[in-house]
RNA sequence: GGGCGCGUAGCUCAACGGUAGAGCAUCUGCUUUACACGCAGAGGGUUCAGGGUUCAAAUCCUUGCGCGCCCACCA
């Protein structure tokens, strides 16, 4: 008997909250989340995915659980395929977002606006809160398990970064890329600043449409208050109502307390003359449309609404009332007038901001753009081009290959992209205007104005999109621009840079994954990856978007004691899809939790079943049928969910893995196992097969459950010479087509299963024996070598196993294969039951044959289906066939 | 207006050209010395509908219906 000392203690659950934080804990420690301190670190291949940085707006939800599971997954993968895995994290300062939420909380404690406190204290609360945050989602990312490498911590308004985006700016100046100019923005009116065209939401409403008499015509229009800037009116140059107009002015006067307006009409090819009247008051100042139409005819720009979303000064007695204010004064007063034909109901798309949902007023300001359509010097192409062609030539991969089009569809119809913000919390740009208003772009605060040579100067108030910094994430983490050095990339810039894969919500494509394509070809002429991975939305059981309001958030600190971060993971990898939105509820995760429990029982019967706990990496001979078996299924597991793995299919990577461990690992060899240990003959051999599939599974999992497994790495190979993490273990080895596991097993399971189900349906007490007599022709030494395997898991009495024979009295039959199987269940069997039970299995047959011989007598069929395929059908027929004698021969008798 | 995805057992999803599978749920049994977070057995499907291609279709093509999403934005 083995040492007591020798015998882990195990508990019969396992407990995920007792022993995670501690092997967390101890990875960190152990410094392999670094890729430099891992065995040989320096010389391995290097894997490199950068976090997508979480806003530092507050706590992580189950989307970045998601996140971090897939990562972490394809990072521990890797590190055991022997790469130098490097997951670089990092937080994003998030500029809107975490101003709008510092100034709720501070308007909700305080009573105060960030205007009360000043830009510079507003500023100093704004970090405090973001120190807070950075530490809750720390702590979140460690909690997932996430195996990141924390020296290489970043954050996105830190003062390398701030360099980088300095120095961006200044380049993208330098080859005239950006420019500063007056053009039509979304204006958030509640944010006071502008919004990026797809920073803006769009959602359905009711509106009226107003038929204005509008000097000779008439004009429909949604936003009458906006016609007190209008400047001209166009129409389809096609249609023939309006042709001799085009060209042609008139004065329109809007009434008492309004400056009248000088109207152009003007031609537009954009102008629908289907709709309402077929005229389009032009209104330059406030709508990108009309805007264009204006610089095409170079018309003059009325702004009538001002920053502040009220009417301005040009808008006469109107000046000083909000939008909505004016917009029903007005029409009151056109009403007065008679101004009004009639008025419509309409459906039409409200802007709104996507940050606080106001709406968006679109009006001219002097904004900083970047020039996306202009060839850059000495490249010959612009920043579109350069990204489209990242895609195009392959470069970067995109996963589900459907976001491509998706992407080029964007890309191809991006407008110059506007990067000022007039928020406060953000990279200042660094632009400073002299009291002549001119313009000084430079990397460090500049002495004298570059144009007069003024010295007061002033910088420019406004911050960057929040994009413009992140865009620059993969390499500004990796250490640029310090790490160029004549040109050239350094350290980790060079050696991780362009990173592997990029892994994050579909949902930011636009955000995010095209900005940095965009940033990155322009500043490195490289790609910032080569594979984009996308993750679909988590929802709710029912399929909704999880939010606050509809209190449907699932938080991942709140399932993680309950159920364990392994259980977690595996609900938000298993059973999705790339691209595919996800459902997650808390019976999902609880199935989860029962597969890490019973991994971990599988663990403990054979940690406390064998002579010695030791590893036994190499694949040990087989010495019955059941252990070829089971070590062909393992090796073809292994190679299969490798395979998968490879392809960021790991979905069905581990259903493979979960169908193994439980169903033919757990189920059938660790019974058969316990019979085999019973015979000394058997028992060394036994204990070896079960130790090399545990040492095996634990690590196919690993990447998965990276917790439990490390757990009973930890029993199972801890007083081993030299003990690894499990970690750092290197991924197990199969052969790309390994040989198939013998058919003879399934026929085992089969007849194993027919003798189970005879018993279950003539209710016999499980406890009780009964006696089996199997006719097996050809079969019969194989099965009598197995015989002890039949008698204990089918739990017979006396098995008696012939190559020929007669079918006993009063007994229930099964057939299987060509095999019969006849259980004398004296006085149990009621044999009128019997009998239909087998007419119902003979109709069964008798109809599946009838199809096979229909098939096959079909010519059709017979040239040109390929030759395997009608074999199989040859052969299935002549088994059934003869199924179907032997349940004939049971009738008669 | 343009584009995309989905519709398979009550639920969540697999099968992607050759007899429709799994988990959960349901039903029937069971303290079988790893696990009741378990074991054994069972029931449950004109694969949304119609048409086409094929020897063969859940799978390919086509039309329609239903659900979801994205882009554009209409004054």
């Amino acid at each position: 008997m083995p040492k007591r000392a020798e015998k882990p203690e195990l508990a019969k659950a396992y407990d995920a909250s007792k022993v995670e934080d501690g092997i967390y804990r101890r990875w960190e420690k152990s410094g392999y989340f670094d890729p430099d301190k891992l065995p040989n670190g320096k010389k391995r291949t290097p894997f490199t995915i950068v976090l997508p940085p979480p806003n530092a707006t507050g706590v992580l939800h189950v989307g970045h659980a998601t996140m971090l599971a897939i990562e972490d997954l394809m990072i521990r993968y890797k590190r055991m395929r022997g790469f130098a895995a490097l997951w670089v994290p990092g937080t994003d300062h998030a500029s809107i977002a975490t101003q709008n939420k510092v100034e709720k909380l501070i308007q909700e404690k305080e009573k105060k606006s960030r205007h009360d406190l000043g830009r510079k204290e507003f500023l100093k609360r704004v970090e405090a809160f973001v120190k807070g945050s950075q530490d809750t989602i720390r702590n979140q990312v460690r909690k997932m398990g996430s195996s990141i490498d924390w020296s290489r911590e970043a954050y996105t308004l830190d003062a390398p970064r701030s360099e980088a985006v300095i120095e961006m700016f200044n380049r993208m100046y330098e080859d005239g890329l950006v420019y500063r100019g007056e053009r039509v923005v979304n204006w958030c009116v509640r944010c006071t600043s502008t919004l990026a065209d797809d920073e803006v939401e769009y959602k359905e409403q009711n509106a009226k449409l107003y038929f204005l008499k509008y000097g000779p015509f008439s004009v429909a229009t949604t936003r009458p208050e906006t016609k007190l800037g209008d400047t001209a009116v166009a129409a389809n140059p096609s249609d023939e109502r309006y042709k001799e107009w085009i060209g042609k002015s008139f004065e329109l006067d809007w009434g008492k307390g309004t400056k009248p307006l000088t109207i152009r009409v003007i031609g537009d090819h954009e102008v629908d003359p289907k709709f309402g009247s077929g005229l389009v008051g032009v209104t330059p100042a406030h709508s990108a449309v009309d805007f264009r139409m204006a610089e095409k005819n170079k018309l003059p720009i009325i702004k009538v609404i001002g920053e502040d979303g009220r009417m301005l000064e040009t808008a006469g007695k109107y000046a000083g009332m909000t939008v909505l204010e004016a917009r029903h004064a007005f029409v009151k007063d056109l009403e007065a007038q008679g101004l009004i034909e009639k008025v419509e109901e309409l459906t039409n798309n409200l802007s709104a901001c996507y940050r606080c949902s106001t709406a968006i007023e679109p009006l001219t300001s002097l904004q900083w753009f970047v020039d996306v359509n202009k060839k850059i010097p000495g490249r010959g192409k612009s920043l579109k081009e350069l990204s489209l062609e990242a895609v195009k030539r392959g470069g970067v991969k995109i996963i589900p290959e459907r976001f491509e089009k998706v992407y080029f569809h964007w890309m191809e119809n991006l407008r110059d992209w506007c990067v000022s913000r007039q928020i406060w919390f953000g990279h200042r740009i660094p632009a400073w205007y002299c009291a002549d208003r001119h313009v000084t772009v430079a990397r460090k605060a500049p002495k004298k104005c570059g144009q007069c040579g003024k010295k007061e100067l002033t910088q420019d108030g406004d911050t960057f999109d929040t994009w413009f910094s992140s865009g620059t994430w993969t390499f500004t983490t990796l250490g640029w621009p310090k790490a160029m050095k004549g040109g050239k990339k350094t350290g980790d810039l060079k050696r991780f840079h362009p990173t592997s894969v990029l892994e994050t919500g579909y949902d930011i494509l636009f955000f995010w994954v095209a900005r940095m394509i965009l940033m990155t070809t322009y500043a490195l002429k490289e790609v910032p990856f080569k594979t984009v991975y996308l993750h679909g939305l988590v929802r709710d059981e029912q399929g909704r978007k999880m939010s606050k309001s509809l209190g449907n958030v699932l938080d991942p600190l709140d399932v993680i004691p309950k159920y364990g971060t392994d259980a977690v993971r595996l609900s938000l990898v298993l059973g999705t899809a790339p691209g595919a939105d996800a459902k997650v509820w808390d019976e999902k995760i609880a199935g989860y939790r029962n597969f890490t429990n019973k991994l971990w029982n599988v663990s403990r019967f054979i940690l406390t079943s064998v002579s010695k706990v030791r590893r036994e990496p190499k694949k040990p001979p087989a010495k019955t049928l059941a252990d070829r078996w089971i070590l062909a299924r393992l090796e073809a597991v292994t190679a299969q969910a490798s395979a998968h793995i490879e392809r960021y299919e790991f979905s069905p990577a581990g259903e493979l893995l979960r169908d193994f461990s439980w169903t033919e690992l757990a189920d059938w060899y660790l019974e058969i196992a316990k019979i085999q240990m019973q015979d000394p003959k058997l028992r060394a051999s036994t204990e070896k097969v079960l130790l090399h599939a545990l040492e095996n599974v634990l690590k196919l999992w690993h990447p998965y459950m990276p917790f439990v497994t490390e757990a009973i790495w930890d029993l199972l190979a801890g007083n081993a010479k030299g003990k690894k993490f499990l970690m750092i273990e290197s991924w197990p080895k199969a052969a790309k087509k390994p040989a198939p596991a013998p058919k003879e097993f399934a026929l085992m399971q089969d007849i194993i299963a027919a003798i189970r189900n005879i018993r279950s349906e003539y209710k016999v007490e499980p406890a009780k024996r009964v006696d089996a007599t199997i006719v097996a022709g050809l079969k019969a030494k194989l099965l009598k070598d197995n015989a002890a395997v039949i008698r204990t898991l089918a739990r017979t009495e006396n098995l008696t196993i012939l190559a020929k024979g007669e079918k006993p009295k009063d007994a229930a039959s099964a057939m299987v294969g060509g095999i019969e199987i006849h259980l004398p269940l004296a006085g149990m069997v009621d044999m009128a039951k019997e009998r239909a039970r087998l007419e119902k299995e003979k109709a069964n047959l008798e109809g599946f044959v009838k199809g096979l011989e229909a098939k096959l007598a079909n010519k059709g069929y017979t040239d040109n289906a390929p030759k395997e395929v009608v074999e199989k059908t040859r052969a299935m027929l002549a088994e059934k066939k003869e199924e179907l004698k032997k349940i004939e021969a049971a009738l008669g008798s």
